[in-house]
DNA sequence: GGCGTCAACGCGAAGC
DNA sequence: GCTTCGCGTTGACGCC
C-alpha cells in the first residue's frame, strides 16, 4: 500500500511551517484548514509545523437549517428548573414536558436531592437511548434545533442533554481521528528515516566509486529526484572558455532543494 | 485508591 | 443579543 493509498481515507495531513503571526486564539476557530504547506517550489516559510485535521468536517449545514424553529418550539418551557437537580445550572431549551420525562427516566434526580444537596448526578443512558443516538449521530454529526426537539422526546430526555451528547460524541470521534493520524504520522517517520538511511548508504557507495563529478562537494550537484540526473547548465554550449567554466556542469543550486516526501513516487510511505 | 469513561458545565468565538 | 459550537475541565460512577 503506497502513500496514495493511505491518503484516499479522507485525512488531510501536513507537515509542514506555519507563520508565527497565527498567533492566539486561532487554533478555536472551526474547522478552518490549518495547514500550512510547502509549496510546489519547495519555498518554505515560517516555523516548523504538523497539522491535521479532517478533509470532511463541515458539519454546520444543520446549523443554518432551522434556527427560526426554536422560538415556536419552546414556548412552553418551564419557568425553572430548580426541583430538577440542583446540580443543572444551565437550561435553556427545555420544556415541562421533558421535565416530566427525565424525572421518571433517568437517575438524575434523586432523594438526596430533597435534602439540598448540591451534588451533581451523573445520568448514565441506557444502551437504547444510546444505540439512538449513535445512529442518529451516524446520518449526521450535528441537529438541528427541531431534530434536537424530536429526538429528545424519542428519547425522553431533555433537548439539552441531547445536545450534549452530541458534542461529546463529536469530541469523542475527533480524538480518535487524531490518535489515527498520529499513528499514521509515527509510521510515516518511520519509514522516511529508513528512506533516510537507505540514501545515505547509497551516497557512500557512490563516493567510494570517487567517478570524477562526485570529487566536487555534495551540496554543489543538483540531482533530479526522478530521473536521478545530475542537472544543471551543462557545459560548453559556445561561448568563451572562461564563460564555460564559469558555466560549470554543475551548478549551485538556487536555493535548497526541498524533497517532499509525498509528492516524490520514492517515498516509501 | 487509582484510573478510565462520560455526562455536564463554563467559557470564548463565530454566525445570524 | 442570542444560539451553537469547540474545547478544556469537572465530577459521578464503575471497574480493577
Amino acid at each position: 500500500m503506497g502513500f496514495n493509498d493511505i491518503c484516499n481515507t479522507g485525512l488531510v495531513l501536513g507537515l509542514g511551517f506555519s507563520h508565527s503571526s497565527s498567533s492566539t486564539g486561532e487554533h478555536k476557530s472551526k474547522n478552518t484548514a490549518q495547514i500550512k504547506q510547502i509549496d510546489h517550489l519547495g519555498k518554505i516559510t515560517g516555523e516548523p509545523s504538523l497539522t491535521l485535521s479532517l478533509s470532511g468536517e463541515t458539519f454546520d449545514l444543520a446549523k443554518k437549517a432551522a434556527v427560526s424553529q426554536i422560538g415556536d418550539d419552546l414556548h412552553s418551557a418551564a419557568s425553572s428548573f430548580s426541583n430538577i437537580s440542583s446540580g443543572v445550572k444551565r437550561e435553556r431549551d427545555f420544556g415541562s414536558e421533558e421535565i416530566e420525562r427525565v424525572i421518571s427516566s433517568s437517575r438524575i434526580v434523586s432523594d438526596e436531592d430533597d435534602d439540598g444537596s448540591n451534588a451533581r448526578k451523573k445520568l448514565r443512558l441506557t444502551k437504547s437511548q444510546s444505540a439512538l443516538l449513535e445512529e442518529s449521530f451516524k446520518i449526521h454529526s450535528t441537529l438541528n434545533p427541531k431534530q434536537k426537539q424530536e429526538l429528545a422526546r424519542e428519547l425522553k430526555l431533555r433537548p439539552r442533554q441531547v445536545e450534549v451528547w452530541f458534542q461529546n460524541r463529536r469530541a469523542r470521534t475527533k480524538l480518535k481521528q487524531t490518535e489515527l493520524d498520529c499513528e499514521f504520522l509515527k509510521k510515516c517517520c518511520e519509514t522516511l528515516t529508513e528512506e533516510n538511511r537507505r540514501l545515505q548508504k547509497e551516497l557512500q557507495a557512490l563516493k567510494l566509486a570517487q567517478p570524477l563529478y562526485m570529487q566536487l562537494p555534495a551540496a554543489t550537484l543538483t540531482m533530479c529526484p526522478s530521473c536521478e540526473r545530475i542537472g544543471g547548465g551543462g557545459a560548453g554550449g559556445g561561448g568563451s572558455p572562461e564563460k564555460a567554466a564559469a558555466k560549470s556542469a554543475f551548478v549551485m543550486a538556487p536555493k535548497a532543494h526541498f524533497y517532499n516526501p509525498f509528492t516524490n513516487s520514492s517515498a516509501a510511505c
